[in-house]
DNA sequence: CGACATTTTGAGTCAGCTCAATCAGTGTGG
DNA sequence: CCACACTGATTGAGCTGACTCAAAATGTCG
């Protein structure tokens, strides 16, 4: 801790840093949201890799923050087959919804070991009544998700194998780059070939010869672990991709 | 006008009816509640099958309602292939993100011939003000859009062509029940096999012999236009079908 | 009735799948 | 420090579900 330089220690000194973070990228907070924030009663929670957060059919009375680690959305339908439908980065509430909605619909799992934070829903009321503004930037939140399962879909359902992993992966480094994770050259990367395959809806078999026809081709390189990009415009021409839809402003 | 019964004249009296009948079937509305949305003021467009109503790449003042006809969302990409990403009823909003995000990520076009009623997002504004459990019930049902996505995202990567097929009849017959416009056995279908196609990231030549597959099963049966089911739970079964996202209480 | 949109069927092709091995990295107990 | 177990990546080979091209049949509407 020690080591620490004076400004990112009073970034972690708080638990829930890396959601004000997210939430100060739309709109700067003012001291009392940002207190009414940091005052948010949480109970911590430490998962491993590829242990469940929340399951399908569940009906929880808080919500989940990743604090740290990276989580997942996905379902298995009956022949056996996973389909993920969104990596979790920290910061992200993947379950927001629980709040208006009677159950999961999907499951949410852990890429790797996470921190959540577990947020009473009786508080989150109470921060949208005493600070409406939140309650707007938190919703705004769960629409930008949707924009994202809606690029998903349409990468899964009409991209070429190469083309819909080159998208999955752009828009994973467009996001780890908005939290301060990634210079947009290199990055962390917390999914195996397997992983990627249930997200792209490919086999892990095809996943791997679609990856190394990008590292031939000079795009990017996924080593196990992390992901290094060598042509940015030509990985983005090749997903087809446009970051607008992360509201990410800028670019 | 004057063949219809006294009842279904004072509901098609007010020009959202079928928003107000929709948002109902979650929360009683109260006098007030239900004057105010009556009170909104709507420009009302008509637009022809296969027209567009917002572009992707638009940036517009209005929110879009579907008061009579049925509408999609939907992405092409360079390849030229569409891909369908949600059907849209009457008493549909498709988009109310419009309210909080920058640009349309998508296009919505008309299915059939539709009457659409705009609603400046002012408007909408004022009206979440004055009542603010309508606002809540509004954003509700971006949360079960976002739910819809993420079925079809399973769907389309992960069922059979049969099974997807039949997920995407199976909820369109049950909204359309939701929306009093089918017994459950047999309705409207408004989606020729092309269009169906693109929903289900399926060729038009494939979709035609999953249909032939589902009729000769005695599952369902599509006629252009029409679409009769003989066996609900048969198809249920195949589509792996549980309403449950839909949240529309019962079943 | 003619023009056009939609559905249906046949036939050959291919992107992505499954099965089966092998190879590499990492952690663990002795 | 090494043998073993385990997870994840890589490659080969043959298969198949879904695709494309092409044409005919059917339905719809001015």
């Amino acid at each position: 801790m020690a080591l620490y330089h004076r400004e990112s220690l009073l970034v972690a000194d708080s638990p829930l840093s890396s959601l004000i973070r997210k939430l100060e990228r739309y709109h700067a907070l003012d001291a009392a949201e940002r207190r009414a924030i940091e005052r948010l009663p949480i109970s911590i929670k430490n998962t491993r890799r590829g242990q469940d957060i929340i399951r399908e059919g569940d009906n929880c009375d808080f919500v989940c923050m990743v604090m740290e680690g990276f989580a997942f959305r996905y379902s298995i339908v009956e022949s056996g087959k996973r389909q993920i439908m969104a990596f979790c980065l920290p910061g992200d509430i993947p379950d927001l919804q629980s709040m208006a909605l009677d159950k999961m619909d999907h499951t949410l799992g852990s890429l790797r070991a996470c921190t959540i934070a577990e947020i009473p829903h009786k508080a989150i009321r109470d921060l949208f009544e005493e600070q409406p503004r939140l309650a707007e930037v938190l919703w705004r939140e769960t629409l930008i998700d949707a924009a994202i399962f809606r690029k998903w879909l349409v990468s899964v359902g009409r991209r070429s194998a190469a083309g819909c992993i080159a998208h999955i992966i752009c828009e994973f480094v467009t996001r780890m780059k908005a939290i301060g994770r990634s210079d947009g050259v290199t990055c962390e990367f917390p999914m195996t070939q397997t992983d990627l395959g249930d997200a792209a809806a490919l086999s892990l078999v095809h996943v791997n010869r679609s990856l190394r026809e990008l590292r031939e081709g000079r795009l990017v390189t996924v080593f196990p672990n992390r992901l290094t990009i060598h042509d940015w415009e030509g990985l983005k021409r090749l997903a087809e991709f446009d970051p607008s839809y992360l509201q990410l402003g800028g670019e």
